[in-house]
DNA sequence: CGTTATATTGATAGATATCAATACGGGTGG
DNA sequence: CCACCCGTATTGATATCTATCAATATAACG
């Protein structure tokens, strides 16, 4: 059974930490591999044939895809309790490369397994939810929409994992960020300048100190229009 | 085993009419629900309780989901051989609504059956990963390229259904679009027209014809930086 | 045939990209 | 310990694209 801490930080009764920690009372959980990826480094590779699962223990993780140009997009940041690699069960091929952003630690989870399995359609489905809402910010939200976005996102993250949602240091690059919300990275620097000004938040570099974070929720609001 | 027009259309072994003529075969199916949806009715609706999933056996479908100020935006377009109501198994409710664009017929899926179950979890990474796709392209491409490809999507879907790819009738308005691609409906208006300039197609309304195929296609590359 | 929704086209404004220069910062080697 | 260097970030000027506002035209429909 959840416990409280699960459902209320998820907004519904799908938990991954409760159904790992229940995947890891069985039988199967006994031999659960872990394995460990030095920053820097790909837990997996776009095109790799798959055969597992991982859920982050530790650390962070982003996944991009090679452009046609071979440029990279980063279409996701994973943070401790995500599952990396759901993209590969369709064809059986990663569809994304994963990369740790820190030192980190993954637990390796058997695709077809009987902890899992009744698990598996209702993360995925999870996870559609959410990138349709992320398609829907980059697409109808402003720069500005974006950015503040994804911080209150990494915010939530560091809470999640026991650190301040008010002060943090960010594991990608102005570039890195860009890519992923959908521009380029002097317009991501312009953003945090602009809310900076307005005394929102405070940046150094990649460290950020949030200073008014309902002025920030309001600022991840639909275009100015 | 999946038939050969399956693979070869669908790119992968995961041809869903396949797996439903399988289903269709098991006591399972004999009892299959069928259901009549007349255009402009909703299949199911955004909140509304999740229950069965469908497939589309006829006519299609748009997906959309009402943003916070209430204008709807459309998230996707579906024809037969789509399966509808995979966002609803995560939170056990429809995260989207659909409406038949057509007179339509689905088959209700029950979702936790032993014919299915095996197929769901690679269904739903199939659609995370066109999910992504798709957010690549909104998010990187220009107006033109959004387009462009929008049209070779229905091109090719109605080639599927036994249609021509070169000349078809949009189910959709310029306004519907407009939404489906993150772009207001004079910008789509005038794509057709330079489209139609450059006699790559020829539109009349919502009925197209598309005369260059190739040039549509380069049409759906990235900015034209 | 009139009436209304949808589509096209034009003029302009607003937002982000692009090009370019400068500033900062972390690490290395002198 | 300081100076230098290179990747990263900031800031400015301008270009480009799409949205917006507005008018007209066309199509759908009773």
């Amino acid at each position: 059974m959840p416990d409280l801490a699960c459902s209320s930080l998820q907004g519904d009764d799908l938990c991954l930490p409760c159904g790992l920690a229940r995947l890891a009372a069985t039988p199967t959980g006994a031999r659960l591999a872990h394995r460990r990826v030095q920053r820097g480094e790909p837990l997996f590779r776009e095109g790799a044939a798959f055969s597992l699962l991982y859920a982050v223990r530790l650390g962070s993780f982003k996944s991009l895809v090679q452009g046609e140009n071979g440029l990279e997009q980063v279409t996701g940041f994973h943070v401790e309790g995500d599952i990396l690699g759901l993209d590969g069960l369709a064809r059986q091929r990663h569809a994304s490369t994963a990369v740790a952003l820190e030192d980190a630690e993954v637990v390796a989870l058997p695709c077809r397994d009987a902890g899992l399995d009744p698990l598996l359609p209702r993360l995925l489905s999870r996870e559609l939810v959410r990138q349709r809402e992320r398609l829907q910010l980059l697409v109808g939200g402003s720069a500005e929409a974006r950015v503040a976005t994804f911080l209150q996102e990494i915010a939530r993250r560091m809470q999640v994992r026991g650190y301040s949602a008010r002060e943090f240091h960010l594991r990608l690059s102005r570039q890195e960020i860009g890519s992923y919300l959908g521009l380029k990275l002097e317009t991501v620097s312009r953003v945090f300048s602009r809310l900076q000004q307005q005394h929102v938040l405070r940046t150094q570099g990649r460290h950020v100190r949030v200073l008014d974070p309902a002025a920030l929720a309001a600022s991840s609001g639909a275009h100015p229009a």
